[in-house]
Parts: C-alpha cells; structure tokens; sequence
DNA sequence: GCCTTTCCTTGATGCAGGTCAAGTGATTTG
DNA sequence: CAAATCACTTGACCTGCATCAAGGAAAGGC
C-alpha cells in the first residue's frame, strides 16, 4: 500500500518518533492511503472528526469560511506534514474545513487507532502533545502578527521562511498559488500584487511562482525597523 | 495547602476527568499554591518551561512583546483555567510571557511530573490531548477573526461571550481593564472607546466596568449583517 | 483636602489596505 | 486558432483604524 519514499516519510515524522518499526507496524497495518484530485473537500467544518491525515504528496489548504462569504486560511500542508491532529481529540467535530488545492496523496489516521494504542504504548501520546505543542506555537505567533505586523511584514516574512540562506540572495519557487498565498496571510490578492511590486524597490523580482531576492539581509532590516510612518517607500 | 473550595477547582478541570481521587492526590501531593502580586511576571518568552499553572483566583495574561513596542495579548486567564500547558511538552522555551494583572493564586504543575504518571495513566495524555485540542480551537477562532472581521464585530463577540442570555436584556462586569481588552481584541484602546461609544446607539450603555445590554439580539443581528459600507451608524 | 498617577474619552488627521473596476497575460476548450 | 476562463496586475477611490494630542475622571498617596 505504501510504497518505500512513503515510508521514509512517515518515520522521519516526529509523531512517531521513537517507537519501534513493529509498533509502527500495527498502527499503520489498516492505514490505506489515498489519492485526492485538486478541489476536493476532505471535510467540512462541524463534521464528526474521525481521523486526522498525514500528507505524502500535494497540496492541502485548511480553513474557515465566514457568512459574508471571506475565508479565513488557518494552514497549508505539504508532504511530511500532519493535518487536523488536534481535531481527532476532541468529540466535537472539526473546527474548519480543508480542501486539496494540488492533486494529493494522503494517509488518513484514525483517531481510534491511536487511542487504542495509546494505552500500550504511552510514548505515543507524549509525541502527540509534542506535536500539537508545535503547531499551537505557530498558531500564536500568528495571532501575535495579525495582531501587531503590517501586510508587509507578512509578506517578508512569509518570504524569508522560504530562504534556505540568511544573507546574500537567494531564489524562492512559490508553493501554490498567489490568491492563496494571500489568503493565507490574511489580505486580499490586490494587496499582495501591490506589496510585491513594492519590494521590487528592495530588490526582490517576482517572475511567475519564482521570487529572486537580491539580498536578503536588506529584507530582514526593513522588516524589522519598518516604523510607523514609514516614509522608505517615497524618495524616488 | 489547598483548601477545600480550590480541590473543587481543580477536580472539575477537564484536564482531571475521569482520575481517581488517589491518583489525583499522587499528581499533586508536590504541588503547592503560591500567591502573586499583581504586576508579577510569571515567566518571559523563552524561559525554559518547567511547569504549567493552574489559575485558582485572579487574573493572569499571556502575551508577546515585538522589537517595536506593542504587545500581542494572547489571553487572559482566571479561575479554573489552565495556562501554558502546552509549552510544557516541548524542549523550547515558553512561546510568550505571562504576567499576573490581578493578584493572583496559582497551582504550578511540574511536566516532568505529568509525563511521569502519564506512563501509569494514559488517560491523563488523553485528557491533555484534549485540553489542548481545545485550546487550539481557540486560537483557531481567533485567528478567523482577526483575519474577517473587523473592530466593532469583535468587540460585540466579546461582549456576547460573556452574556449568560441569548435574547433580551444583560449585564456584563468587564472582568479586567480596558486597556488590557482592547489589546486582547487586537487594536488601540482608544478604538475600543470609540466603538463602545458607537454601540450606544444599538442599546449598549457603559458604566464603569459595567456594560448593560438593552437587547441582545439587536447587536447579534448587526454582528452578522455589518456589511463593507456599513452606513448603519450614520442615519440620524 | 490636594496632588499625582493612571485610566478613559474625544477630536483631528493620515495612512494602510479593502473594494470596485478595468485590463493583461496565461492556460484551457472547442 | 478563436473563444473562454482563470490568475494576476494596476488604477481610482474610500473607509477603518492607528496615531498624535489634549482633556476629563477615578483612584491612590500624603
């Protein structure tokens, strides 16, 4: 069912970490992965939560959407990544919805699996609070950036995560599309073009999904000192 | 150490359902209850996280301070809640600060005692997975929020929570300063001013630290009608 | 009592970013 | 290849909220 890249995924997950190939045996022996086609809903918000996925492949975007018809993009998830762990431990159903917005492949985990064998196995729990640990950490030091940073800010630093390096330049390939990208830093498409067209004037070029930044280090000062009353733009 | 209404407390936490009375003592026969001035910091962003705390009386914020100044309150905590409790499953620091801002008792639970009995008692990771679950929700909402909806409509869901009715009239105590809500909601007191001043034309009055609510339903329904223009403010 | 400090409100002003609208380019479809 | 669809950009405009500045109003100290 999986094949041997698969599995190299799944154990290098922290989730996992530490137990043995057996133990990871019988979890995984009823675990089938499935492929997903763009567009497809892998569930909505207040569905029974019976299982969370693990991504082997593709791209899957979680998020809720509002009565007056905006969404709200709380993650994108790519391989090696988990999604919706935390949903699997509560008896309510999920808290958002997610859709597959690359062609995927995807291993559903059953939370009742886990539970069960969570009672030989507690190791496996602490992994699990370890791993939502992390990913509430990302989810606060987003709030704090809605709360306190500017769209540019965002975007810089949306940008600098996706550098390997911490000085000079460096090429960026964008993951997915720029009205998600967007979405998923919480501004309108518009303002995004327009940010990027912005930056050009501290060295970064946007050509199709690539991004060149000239220098990486000038990125970071500005994100940094950005003030207020931020003039930089102006003098020609 | 603790008297009997702080047991009360703490054996009606979610995180301790479904514990005997015995095990319950075993967790917590080290623990011991301290009392904090108001101003006191609990603990600064990226301290080593030995321990969590249960709030037995007052009020705790947990928040984020930026290079630039402006702090990112992530919540406020009081009686019967459990704070930083996932930053102790983690080898990082804590993800934010903490400070008391009324004076405060407090339980520290030590996670190294946690993850001890949670080999003899999975259920009590079971029930941290759960609490965490919910905590990330939380946060989830949050982020919806920040990113959708905007000033007036969080203000109006903060003052919703706290209403026990869903129809007619109610009164609300606002539980701590509103210097500290407005940056709980993400913006400048002097908005949350404006905005509560604005709401005086929906039938919201506010004395003090006291918020009376003509009719509940009337600020719902605007809630979730506000539209882009919103011109209903302008009509005499 | 008064003075100080802190909290809260109100006014004036400006900017960031949302909204509406139009146009360009890329990709798909018949 | 034309037509249609979609992603993206750019422009014009407007509003929500931050910022700066200046009062009021509680609350604590002496």
């Amino acid at each position: 069912m999986l094949n041997e890249s698969e599995m190299t995924v799944i154990r290098k997950l922290p989730l996992f970490e530490g137990l043995s190939a057996e133990m990871l045996d019988n979890m995984l022996e009823q675990a089938v992965p499935r492929d997903f086609p763009k567009g497809h809903m892998l569930f909505h918000r207040d569905d029974p939560a019976e299982c969370f996925y693990i991504v082997l492949d593709g791209w899957v975007k979680v998020f809720r959407d509002t009565i007056s018809g905006d969404e709200a993009v709380l993650g994108v998830f790519t391989t090696g990544e988990i999604l919706a762990e935390a949903a699997a431990f509560l008896d309510h159903g999920y808290p958002a919805s997610a859709q597959v917005v690359e062609d995927a492949r995807l291993l559903p985990v059953f939370s009742s699996v886990v539970r069960h064998h969570v009672h030989e196995r507690p190791d496996i729990a602490l992994n699990m609070l370890a791993s939502m640990s992390r990913r509430m950490h990302h989810l606060v030091v987003e709030v704090e950036q809605l709360k306190t940073s500017s769209a540019t800010q965002r975007v810089i630093d949306f940008l600098l995560r996706r550098c390997a390096v911490e000085e000079g330049s460096a090429v960026i390939f964008l993951p997915y599309d720029k009205t998600l990208i967007s979405r998923r830093l919480g501004m309108q498409p518009e303002s995004l073009s327009r940010i990027l067209a912005k930056l050009r004037k501290l060295g970064v070029r946007t050509e199709q999904n690539r991004v060149v930044i000239n220098d990486v280090e000038t990125l970071l000062d500005y994100c940094q000192t950005e003030r207020p009353n931020g003039q930089m733009m102006s003098a020609g």
